[in-house]
DNA sequence: TACCAAAATGAACCAGACTCATTTAAAATG
DNA sequence: CATTTTAAATGAGTCTGGTTCATTTTGGTA
């Protein structure tokens, strides 16, 4: 049976979310998933491999939502808002599963394909805004995709610590960080963000995605 | 005696950091410490709260590194860049240690105490640029806190993954972005607006001034 | 030297991950 | 259908490794 085997996920998921990896007992996910406990590890190597299963379909089901959360359509900063929104929004809602994560790769080994694939999303729409002329040609994608996921991310847990909900302005400050820094090259820098000087026309549509941010972000 | 707590948790900071949590045996342990096994547990309630030794050690030395590496008699700009590059290279150089810190915070509770410790180094700097006119008074510090630490770590995990050594880079473009949109008035920018049509300047400001209207209007 | 409290020891205990000989179910064969 | 073959599932038993604790050693004091 196929199913089984998304049965046992299910299971291994609740499980481990309520009680971490070290809490969770193998014998109870098991009888969470009504199977008995070696049938467990005929589907998983071991607990450890159980775990990747878990956090492995999380994130594809992440990457998965964000496609759905972005307007094919819209402007670059636009696209950065509603994947910036919906990558918080899920840290928050998902906060233990994305904690397993942090279980699931094993000691500075590479990352999981999933969590790979899912950062590519960020990758694409920044290079369509390259492409596009909306961005400078020369920004150093890998590096802001860090500021991009890190921030949100100690965001997140900075929020869950203090009890906090979503909190739009956290994306809203990330944005206009990064928008303003890539339309505006800095002395500091030795080549990497350093972009070309920003036209009127881009500034007008930097502008223009802001503007519309404010109408919509009423609530 | 109490340096043989010292060598305990030097013993477990070593075969922690080369087996991981998991891997490492508290006999062995043990044997590097040159102690019988139960003694460790005379000195630790059980090999999480060792854990929990060894890494808020870490931190304790982490925060006394920073206060040296940070001058005390120099512009916000120049303080926030040697924190900067002093943590950068902490992650990197200690990359596994630090990895530890997340199986030493079970689940989602509060963060260790050590590491908040550390954290206030950054709320010092930014609280004294405030403090001197350095900075704009409505900066959210821990807003650009969770910039300034989410990307500094993302950032040596992607170095670590590609086996890349210490990018000095990564800090500028970070403290670039960070300055810019704090938008301060005391020179940090070193030009970055210099140079540029009257017409492209207005947008700029315009621009900015949306961004900190945005600002002050979250949540 | 005798005494005592604190520190240290390591054999024994035990929870829980994992194995595997056996059983049960499903598919193929005639 | 009955029978053989193959695959899937079971759970009692094994084994690793964290934790306990009765006993021994140490170091200070009278």
């Amino acid at each position: 049976m196929e199913a089984k085997e998304s049965s046992i996920l299910d299971a291994a998921e609740k499980i481990f979310a309520e009680a971490g990896f070290d809490g969770a007992k193998v014998s109870n996910i098991a009888r969470a998933a009504s199977v008995a406990e070696g049938t467990v590890y005929l589907y998983y190597k071991n607990k450890q491999d159980l775990l990747a299963g878990v956090v492995g379909r999380f994130w594809t089901q992440l990457t998965l939502g964000a496609e759905e959360a972005i307007e094919p359509d819209t402007t670059t900063a636009m696209q950065l808002e509603q994947l910036g929104r919906y990558h918080l929004q899920s840290l928050l809602n998902q906060f233990e599963v994305v904690s397993l994560t942090y279980r699931a790769r094993p000691q500075q080994e590479q990352d999981l394909d999933q969590v790979r694939e899912y950062v590519r999303v960020f990758d694409r729409i920044m290079q369509r805004g390259v492409d596009r002329g909306e961005l400078p040609e020369h920004i150093p994608i890998v590096q802001l995709r860090d500021v991009f996921f890190g921030t949100l991310e100690f965001s997140a847990r900075t929020l869950k610590l203090r009890e906090r909900p979503y909190d739009q302005s956290v994306v809203t400050n990330l944005l206009s960080i990064m928008v303003t820094s890539t339309d505006t090259p800095s002395g500091m820098t030795q080549g990497a963000i350093q972009g070309k000087e920003p036209s009127n026309r881009e500034l007008m549509n930097t502008l223009k995605a802001i503007q519309k941010q404010l109408k919509t972000s009423g609530n």
